[in-house]
DNA sequence: TTGCGATTTCCTGATT
DNA sequence: GAATCAGGAAATCGCA
């Protein structure tokens, strides 16, 4: 058993990726929690198309929601063009996880409009979840209200209130009780390039092979999101070999480091995104 | 409390 | 010889 160095990993990461990526499985306090991530000098308004798809991506780990849950297509847009969007907006696009992305953002504006006040407020992650019962559909379906009817909440932003009308997302972490999967871990570092500082890449794109570049960084960065620091690339791999069995990953011979998706995986083609 | 799923840990042996 | 792969076995952890 080894524990390898952070600095050997912060050395081989950028700084999205670094130790001011502030991982979801830390519970804190909302506006702690905000300003770690989101810096008040970065204000929504002014994000690029990758920072709000950064922000959603934090959004999902912060909720320990499956990323492939998102039509991220839905919310190929800038920071102004994300502010302008209702809170039924925000249900339409991103169906019952919509509720948590519209407080988290109006949290982000809030918390750069008032910064001091807002830290006053102890508004937890959870409080922040869905209300609503899952309302699920495949990946990269567009949300259609009138097929999957939600309750109507107007929710004030940062209210007390919401301390009460708010309770954790039992129904969304239902399908993934322990937060993010290895094999999703995998395919978002994948699915975010800017975000994969040459940690893994693709072989073959359309069939879904990919090949460890940094084996023993990724197994760190794994082992981070985890609250492991012994997470090796040995340890890793041994859990990316159970999934042959259920067919989430299937074997290449002859090559090391390299795997490739298998029938079970979701959300890793180009179409499904 | 118990059972379960998903790892995590450790191990041995094979392969590159 | 080191790194990686393969897979068995047991332990751990969070959740229902």
């Amino acid at each position: 058993m080894s524990v390898t160095p952070t600095t050997t990993l912060d050395s081989q990461l950028t700084t999205t990726w670094g130790p001011n990526n502030s991982y979801p499985d830390v519970p804190m306090v909302m506006s702690g929690y905000t300003s770690r991530l989101w810096p008040h000098d970065s204000q929504p308004q002014f994000w690029s198309k990758y920072q709000v798809w950064e922000w959603l991506q934090q959004v999902m780990d912060m909720h320990q929601i499956d990323a492939s849950n998102i039509p991220f297509q839905n919310f190929d847009m800038d920071g102004h063009q994300l502010c302008s969007l209702s809170y039924q907006d925000f249900i339409r696009a991103a169906g019952s996880v919509g509720p948590i992305l519209f407080h988290s953002l109006t949290e982000l504006k809030w918390s750069g409009q008032y910064h001091v006040e807002i830290g006053q407020l102890e508004l937890k992650p959870e409080h922040f979840s869905c209300p609503f019962p899952d309302v699920s559909y495949p990946p990269g379906e567009i949300y259609d209200p009138s097929i999957h009817p939600l309750p109507v909440a107007s929710p004030t932003p940062s209210s007390p209130d919401i301390k009460r009308s708010y309770s954790r997302p039992h129904q969304v972490k239902k399908h993934n009780p322990r937060g993010t999967h290895l094999w999703e871990f995998i395919r978002d570092i994948l699915l975010n390039p800017e975000r994969n500082p040459g940690l893994i890449k693709w072989e073959d794109r359309t069939e879904g092979v990919f090949r460890f570049l940094k084996s023993e960084a990724v197994a760190q960065l794994w082992g981070k999101k985890k609250n492991n620091s012994s997470m090796t690339y040995e340890k890793l791999s041994r859990a990316m070999r159970y999934y042959y069995k259920r067919e989430i990953l299937e074997r290449v011979d002859g090559r090391r480091l390299v795997y490739k998706f298998g029938r079970n995986a979701r959300g890793w083609r180009e179409s499904e995104k």
